[in-house]
DNA sequence: GTCTATAGCAAGATAGAC
DNA sequence: GTCTATCTTGCTATAGAC
């Protein structure tokens, strides 16, 4: 590790403690480069602006969320409940930052960002991602039309996606609509996959790779 | 119209322009004062944040999209191709403010704040764009599940949200992602609205009900 | 209640020296 | 790579006009 990168993660450290601790707003720019030791040009060295620090959720989580669903995917084969517990291990995970998730919004959506979820410069994330969601089914004993077998834990990741965008939006107690929605979606994403192989669902299951494929490539 | 609504939305209108000249960081709220010909304490006595002045991103668009569909809508009764025209009138009408969209973000997913798609204070926004998926629906020939029927238009809507969302990352030229996902979902989920009545469907419907009274109730 | 003018603070961001 | 000094700008406060 060069001093660089350790410059560099002290500060996404100590930026990511205090916005933790006191909100993103009130989290100055000095604060963060008095707690991580360094001055406050130094830090614009590394980070070229505050929101830009936000990056670090990005970071660390993909990697946490892996690690928070190992131990709860051993108890079952049932698709229902890994896709439950994988989503619930998700909101563990992320709970100290919902409150910073407006922001990370704001960095990862403007134009041609890198920490867009569909940028080339997610890519590793975005890989770690699905690879969670392929390991949720193959632990699974369902059995899905042949043409989505291969895009299952994409489409999956997608859901993800849609579950973490109304959780930025969830101010319930204890994210209780957040946790409703897993609960009633679940099942119903379940039993999506069983349909998937019934006759009369060919022509639809059969134009998502195409779908897929089109969104994909290109920039 | 009173003075003090006209000098609002001078303000909001030299505001939306300069963002869109400029962009929003590069727009200061003194030349914004300035284009609109009031001081800026003027300017923050009407809004009370320069992120509040986005909110006229909101006003615009929901009764400038239902304007700019009315014409296409009348071309058809294939549910299909309504529902694209009106998503394409949606990205017309929305084209000058994508590169504000990924701001428009942040001020909305702050918790609790009223810009959020699915706030109190979003509701009259929010039955104007429903109403306009309702017109969508009640013109074309479809039919669909009977539990389904009342909560289409809103069902709808929240497709409409997860395009939008969609289009917030897409920096493809011309929006050739974005287009390409409206091309190839809208069939889907015409075929989708008509699977809906079939008998092996039922549970799955019959859940969408629950599903919606549940998220919608209490903040 | 609507508005101007102006002074000034706090904090995000930058320039230039080392 | 790092620092100090400085600039810029969002925002507030105040005093007053109509």
């Amino acid at each position: 590790m060069t001093k660089s990168q350790r410059t560099r993660s002290l500060i996404v450290d100590a930026a990511l403690r205090l916005f933790r601790e006191r909100g993103y707003e009130r989290t100055t720019m000095r604060a963060i480069a008095e707690a991580a030791g360094v001055s406050v040009g130094n830090a614009y060295y590394y980070f070229r602006s505050k929101e830009e620090l936000v990056q670090g959720f990005y970071e660390h989580i993909a990697a946490d969320h892996t690690a928070a669903a190992a131990e709860p995917l051993t108890g079952s084969t049932d698709l229902a409940q890994r896709l439950r517990v994988t989503l619930l291990a998700w909101l563990t995970v992320a709970e100290p930052y919902h409150a910073l998730a407006g922001r990370f919004f704001a960095v990862a959506a403007q134009p041609g960002n890198p920490l867009s979820p569909f940028s080339q410069a997610s890519y590793p994330a975005r890989q770690v991602a699905i690879a969670l969601y392929r390991e949720v089914i193959e632990g699974s004993s369902i059995r899905v039309a042949e043409e989505l077998e291969p895009e299952l834990p994409e489409l999956l990741w997608l859901y993800h996606l849609g579950i973490v965008l109304f959780w930025v939006y969830d101010d319930s107690a204890g994210l209780r609509r957040t946790r409703a929605l897993i609960e009633r979606t679940v099942p119903m994403v379940e039993r999506l996959c069983r349909l998937s192989r019934l006759r009369v669902f060919r022509p639809l299951t059969r134009q998502i790779p195409q779908l897929l494929t089109e969104l994909r490539n290109g920039d």
